[in-house]
RNA sequence: UGUCCGAUGGUGUAACUGGCAACACAAAUGAUUCUGGAUCAUUAGAGUCUAGGUUCGACCCCUAGUCGGACAACCA
């Protein structure tokens, strides 16, 4: 083996973010044995979104990063809210983008015991109360920001007192709303979040997972900090509206006297022309907005998946936008450009077209079909190469003819020249059109049978290339166009008395029938999820739904090919 | 009239931790092309929120402002 040249080349390494600059220093400091143990702790109360997947990345990643692990955990302290359809959902998703949790996967709701027993010790410690006030009354005390709280005449219950109540609290002897646990720290601290929040509320509820065993459940801030504590993780990573919350689980995890994570907070995803809200997204799915959580149209990961959006797309996208502190919305055109870099090289071509008109070549014989050859991907040569009919009678698209063209318009008009992408060059001759409407119905060409693609006498240049099916040939399919649900580049910055739906996209789908090759049919894999995925020519990449049939093919737009003819007629 | 966080081309993220701002997307131009795709070249666009200060030197440090965001659920 030959001497490497240069002693190191300098790599383009990406640079660190912030949060892996605290993790390396941790490291360096030795601390937590320089171990480094993330995870990924959502509230099964709705589907995942793109918001999520960058989370997903990103703690994932660093568990991949440093050699560490990373959990998933629901945190399931609300059962009125949640269900094991979301728990399903998003341990589809997360193994759908690509990511392993191994045997890690857990609950807060394993926790209930521990953190009940946590909860004893505050109120042994006097840092905790049982508070007979009501919802009302609690909010009424609480203060605003500017103006500090008062004291629940509750507040100096004795400790005995305290845990007798909790006790029977957690029996069952209260009614819903009748007693809360609350911490005892600061009614007048300009933490919002320290003025003796609420640790326990009662609720009769059902839980997905622990039945009828529990009445009384913990609060998010109650469960989060110490489930972290309990799975021994390193860094606890989560989105900024926590950064106010860190106090309190600081504090929390003192008076306890447990392991303390560390938490460190980044800025979450936003998206032009969409929303990330779960609210917002469950919204539209119960108005009927769109079809379901997965309409391809949500920013649901499911959504995006029945879209046609690949998983290592989308890790992509989470790797290019990066992660950093400031409030940002991303330009979907990246979503786009990243889904297209990715389809380009993997998906097979067909051809397709969308808005068919007539095309009869009066000098082809009526009778004859030839096999035309054409290649499958051009990025990618073992993908090889396929039989096309061509015959008599063709479909080209409506845009791709003008009968009165501007001088840039390289495409089929009278007395023009094109070449049929993967057959021959054809000139158009005359036109027939509806006599009422005005309507073309037919275009009538002639083709030069020297110029069939591959012969030597083919390289004739001519400025367009078309593409075409054989009209008795081709098949028909369901095409679904989709474009941005909504029609503002960000529907949540909005005027007084606006809503984000006043800005619903209505043109957002588009159903046609278009006209496909008949390879369509060959395709071994023609099953959603698996091997789905095609570009058709000169239009876009599209992704087979899953409401096929067998006699019914039904497609996605994935999303199009970009268009710089379009853009420059747009200029017009 | 509070606490916490943030501010770099249109968008997002960088800048060897103090050495005269880079990368990606988007945009534009040209070449090339049997996809007006892809590819390849090229261009334009910020002088880093403002004002002071420290320093030989500041996007980076300090001070004071300005603007933006988060926080007042028995939600997470």
């Amino acid at each position: 083996m030959e001497d490497l040249k240069t002693p190191e080349e300098e790599k383009p390494v990406r640079s660190l973010n912030f949060i892996e600059e605290i993790i390396e220093e941790d490291i360096r400091n030795g601390l937590n044995e320089s171990r480094v143990h993330t995870r990924f702790p959502p509230e099964p109360n709705g589907y995942l979104h793109i918001g999520h997947a960058k989370s997903i990345c990103l703690n994932f990643g660093l568990g991949k990063r440093y050699n560490g692990k990373t959990n998933l955990r629901f945190d399931d302290t609300n059962p009125v809210k949640e269900d094991v359809e979301y728990v399903d959902s998003i341990m589809e998703d997360v193994k759908w983008l690509g990511f392993d949790w191994e045997d890690r996967l857990y609950y807060a709701s394993d926790y209930f015991e521990q953190l009940y027993q946590y909860a004893v010790t505050l109120i042994r410690k006097e840092k905790a109360y049982v508070c007979d006030m009501s919802a009302e009354e609690m909010s009424e005390t609480r203060g605003t920001p500017t103006r500090s709280g008062k004291e629940s005449p509750y507040r100096s219950r004795s400790a005995e007192e305290n845990i007798d109540l909790f006790a029977r609290m957690r029996a069952g002897e209260f009614p819903d709303g009748s007693k809360v646990l609350r911490a005892r720290i600061d009614m007048a601290s300009p933490n919002m979040h320290m003025r003796d929040p609420v640790l326990y509320r009662i609720l009769h509820a059902y839980h997905h997972r622990t039945g009828n065993q529990w009445c009384i459940y913990p609060m998010y801030d109650f469960a989060h900090g110490q489930s972290d504590s309990i799975e021994r993780i390193t860094h606890s990573i989560c989105t900024l509206e926590f950064e106010v919350h860190r106090p309190l689980y600081d504090w929390f995890i003192r008076e306890i006297g447990i392991y303390a994570p560390r938490q460190i907070e980044f800025a979450r995803l936003n998206m032009t022309y969409t929303v990330m809200s779960k609210r917002k997204l469950l919204e539209l799915v119960r108005e009927g907005n769109v079809s379901g959580w997965d309409d391809p149209r949500m920013p649901t990961i499911c959504g995006l998946r029945r879209r046609g959006f690949t998983p290592e797309s989308i890790r992509n996208f989470a790797e290019t936008i990066g992660v950093a502190k400031r409030d940002n919305i991303i330009d979907v055109s990246l979503l786009e450009f990243c889904i297209r870099e990715d389809l380009n090289r993997r998906a097979s071509r067909l051809m397709a077209v969308m808005n068919p008109v007539k095309v009869v070549i009066d000098n082809y014989p009526d009778d004859l079909v030839e096999e035309m050859e054409a290649v499958n991907n051009p990025e990618d040569e073992s993908k090889g190469k396929r039989a096309m009919p061509f015959s008599k009678t063709l479909l080209i698209e409506r845009e791709d003819f003008m009968e009165d063209p501007p001088n840039k318009f390289f495409r089929l008009a009278p007395g023009r020249e094109v070449r049929l992408k993967a057959a021959y060059i054809i000139k158009c001759e005359s036109v027939v059109k509806d006599l009422k409407t005005g309507e073309i119905e037919e275009i009538h060409c002639t083709y030069d049978p020297q110029t069939k693609s591959g012969m030597p006498e083919s390289n004739r240049k001519v400025k367009g290339t078309l593409h075409w099916v054989s009209e008795k040939h081709a098949v028909k399919a369901e095409v679904r166009l989709y474009d941005r649900l909504f029609t503002k580049e960000n529907p949540d910055d909005l005027a007084e008395g606006e809503t984000y739906k006043d800005y619903l996209n209505s043109d957002s789908l588009k159903v046609i029938t278009a006209m496909i090759e008949p390879a369509i049919l060959n395709e071994r894999e023609l099953i959603p999820g698996v091997s789905d995925k095609f570009q058709f020519e000169r239009i876009g990449y599209f992704s087979l739904d899953k409401d096929t049939s067998p006699g019914n093919l039904v497609f996605n737009r994935v999303v199009p090919l970009k268009d710089s003819w379009a853009k420059t007629e747009k200029v017009k």
